[in-house]
Formats: C-alpha cells, sequence, structure tokens
DNA sequence: GGACACTTGTAATATTCATTACACTTAGTT
DNA sequence: AACTAAGTGTAATGAATATTACAAGTGTCC
C-alpha cells in the first residue's frame, strides 16, 4: 500500500524500503531524463535500480504517479539550489553578479538542463510540474532580487519604476543567453569562464544600456 | 517510392499525390503537436487526414520520416516569419521594436509555441532538428540585428563593443520574458498590447539600464 | 477505352510495454 | 525461533502500435 513514512527532513533512509525507494528514484530519474516520459520504461528502471517490478508498483503505484514522484523531488531540489539570499547592503554590481551566475551555472548542470527540457516538453501534459517549477524556482528568485533592487533603488545606486517587473526582467536576461542555446544546441557546454563572462555582460547591459552617456 | 517532385517555390499542389501529401502533413503536424513524438499514433494521424496508411508509408517511410518532414517544414515556416528586414537608417527604438515584436509575437501563436516546445522537448532525440530551427530562426534574426546595430553604432546613435554579441542579448532579452513564460504556465496567454508593452519595456532597458544618468 | 501507377481498406504481424498474479524468500520484531 | 509484512522473480495478460501484405478500386494519360 505504499506506505510512505512521513518525514520531513529527507534525510538518508536506512531502512529497507526505504533504500529501495531511493534507488527506484534514482534509476527513475536517469532513464525519465535520457529518453523523455514516454520512451520510458518501468522493466528497464527496475533493471538499473535493482529490485523487482511488483515493488516498485507497490511503492509508487503507477508509471505516472512515479515520474511525478521523481520530478517533484528533483525540481524542489533544483528550484532550492537556485535561490540565493541577498543582504539589502550589497552593492549592486554584487548582487546581481552572485544571483545570476548562481541561478544560471545551476541551470547548466546537464541534469539540471535536461530536466528542465522534461518540464518544458511535457508542460501541456504535466502542467501542474510546470507550474510548481515556474512558482517554486524562477519566481521565489525573480521575488528576493525584486525586494534587493527595491533596496537599491531606495539608495539610489539605481532608477526604476517597478522593481518586480525589472527583477524578472533581469533574470530572464541571465539566463536566456546561454540555457536557451544550451537547450537548442547539444554541443553547447559552456565554462565557468563562459558563464562568468555572460553574466557581465548581461549586469552591464542591465545597468547601463547602450545608449551613449556624457561622461561622469 | 516516395516520389517527391521538386518544387522549389512550395506553391498549392493540385496533383493527387501533392493533396494527400498536404492532408497527411497537416493532420500529423496537429497530432505531433497535440501528443508530442512517442504519444502520436499513425493511424490518428491517418483517420484525421482521410486517405490510407499505406499511402502515408509510401509517402514518408516511416513515422521519424514523417516526423522530420512535418517538423522540418513547420520550422522553415517558422523561422522565415520571424525574420524582420531592417533598412539602415532606421531610428534605434524603432528598429528594435519592429524587430522584437515581430519574433515575439509569432512565437507566442499557439502552433508555434507548441512547436517550439516540441523541438525543446526533443533537442536530445533530435538534434539536428533543434540546430536547423536555432540556424534558421534566432541566429539569422540575430545576425540581421547585429549589421542594422552596427550601423546605429556608426550614427552613434548606441556605444557596443561587439554588436553580434549585443544582439544576441536583446534578441534573448525580448523572448525570454513572455516566451518562457508561456511555454511553463498554460493559463498564460498574453495578447498583442501585452506584447507591446514588453518589447517597449526591453527597449527601454536595452537602450538606458537602470542606472541613473544625469539629464541631457 | 485501356494500361499503369498510385491509392484504398482491411487485416495480418510482431513487438513493446504497462500492469497484475502468484508462489516463494527475506528482514525485522516479539 | 516464529510471525508478519514487505520484497523478489518470473511469467501471464491485455492493450497499443509501428509496419507490412494483399486484393481491389480509381484517376490519369495515351
Amino acid at each position: 500500500m505504499a506506505r510512505t513514512p512521513v518525514q520531513v527532513t529527507e534525510a538518508a533512509p536506512t531502512s529497507r524500503g526505504g533504500l529501495r525507494r531511493e534507488a527506484f528514484l534514482k534509476a527513475a530519474l536517469e532513464v525519465f531524463l535520457e529518453q523523455g516520459y514516454e520512451a520510458a520504461s518501468m522493466a528497464e528502471i527496475v533493471t538499473r535500480a535493482g529490485g523487482s517490478l511488483t515493488t516498485l508498483y507497490n511503492q509508487f503505484g503507477d508509471k505516472q504517479g512515479l515520474f511525478l514522484a521523481v520530478i517533484s523531488e528533483r525540481v524542489q531540489l533544483l528550484t532550492a539550489s537556485m535561490f540565493v539570499e541577498l543582504s539589502a547592503h550589497t552593492p549592486v554590481e554584487t548582487g546581481l553578479t552572485r544571483i545570476a551566475e548562481q541561478s544560471v551555472t545551476k541551470l547548466l548542470e546537464p541534469a539540471s538542463l535536461e530536466l528542465y527540457r522534461l518540464i518544458l516538453g511535457l508542460g501541456a501534459k504535466f502542467p501542474d510540474v510546470a507550474t510548481a517549477f515556474q512558482k517554486n524556482g524562477p519566481d521565489r528568485v525573480s521575488a528576493a532580487l525584486a525586494a534587493y533592487l527595491a533596496d537599491r533603488a531606495e539608495a539610489r545606486e539605481i532608477e526604476i519604476e517597478d522593481p518586480v517587473e525589472a527583477a524578472y526582467l533581469f533574470i530572464s536576461l541571465a539566463r536566456a543567453g546561454l540555457v536557451t542555446r544550451a537547450l537548442l544546441d547539444p554541443e553547447f557546454r559552456p565554462c565557468a569562464d563562459d558563464i562568468k563572462a555572460s553574466v557581465r555582460t548581461c549586469v552591464n547591459l542591465f545597468l547601463n544600456g547602450v545608449r551613449p552617456r556624457p561622461a561622469t
């Protein structure tokens, strides 16, 4: 009956069921990311995880249940890791750079990127997964950045009308370049320095624009 | 033997085979967009298109052949429609607004958006499709914009170091906000005015940044 | 009008896969 | 040690589905 013990802190499980469950989730993630939802086979997952098909069904109900369990767990981890705390007094270049590097770096890790691809591709079939990602990831990062930008505007470091909109734009700008390209071009694997360079350009553009300004 | 007559201009075909082929492509597009590649069924496509399974196989070989035929045709159309010619003397606000509105509007049409979703989702399985999209769509738009920006820089309307990078950033910025949100949130269907507003914000940000500037 | 190529409808074929049944073994608890 | 709940391995079951075969129809061109 898939008795999932309520376990608030997802510590390393050591019970038999817990171990099995972990192995299943790990193998399922692999297979779903490699082959996509439809093409993934339950038998293949069991082959990689060890254990038996029966147990797999007992623990997760059916294929969709397994998929949702795997994906929501990973979305949780990914969105949490994209987040970064910004203390209000951090200078604006530093804050923007930090938040952009963190979120872009995480999203570009191969496992994250393929997860993101899966979420995007199945947005029509599993809208809840897509929405959960949006709410817990991008939206939370955006909200934190908005608060920070509002503070920086108070300090006269920047001039913006709508901090929420500005935050969303900056995040989009930072993410769009590398991540979109990586999704479309399998050869494109930016390294840490590429990310730093891209973020620097974005921060600079966001702050200064391209219009000539008189020397200060 | 799938005798595809070489027909440079894809005018309305009137031959028997041509008509059948058109109906197949139309139905296949529908089904692939609705259900995805794996879940789409050849039988369902024939049911919608009329005609017979045998003819479908004669014309396209197999499922993958049909898929590639449909998708590359639509990618062609979509990427062509995203493009916009910019004459060099157009003022920079106008040029940026025009190119962004065109490409974002096209990409947000439901059929285009689902096509884009399909391309992204299958990027790992059909990398050539993804690459073709990138090369014929975003890259070409980017290149045209880069040339235009270089010209505007000559005219001292803007100051940029690398027109290609600047163009890519602007396009990413313009596209990312609405398109990414639309991919993740099925409820989110921006109207023409939303697009105009978003583009205006992007153009403004791209040109001016958020840093305070002394009154001119 | 007749030949020929293409098309049609239907029914195999053969494979894959989710899901379940069953008989048996094992781990953890008292 | 015995009991119980869960796990294992294997093999049904049943449904989809891609793909092919075949017999007969139909439009087109001479």
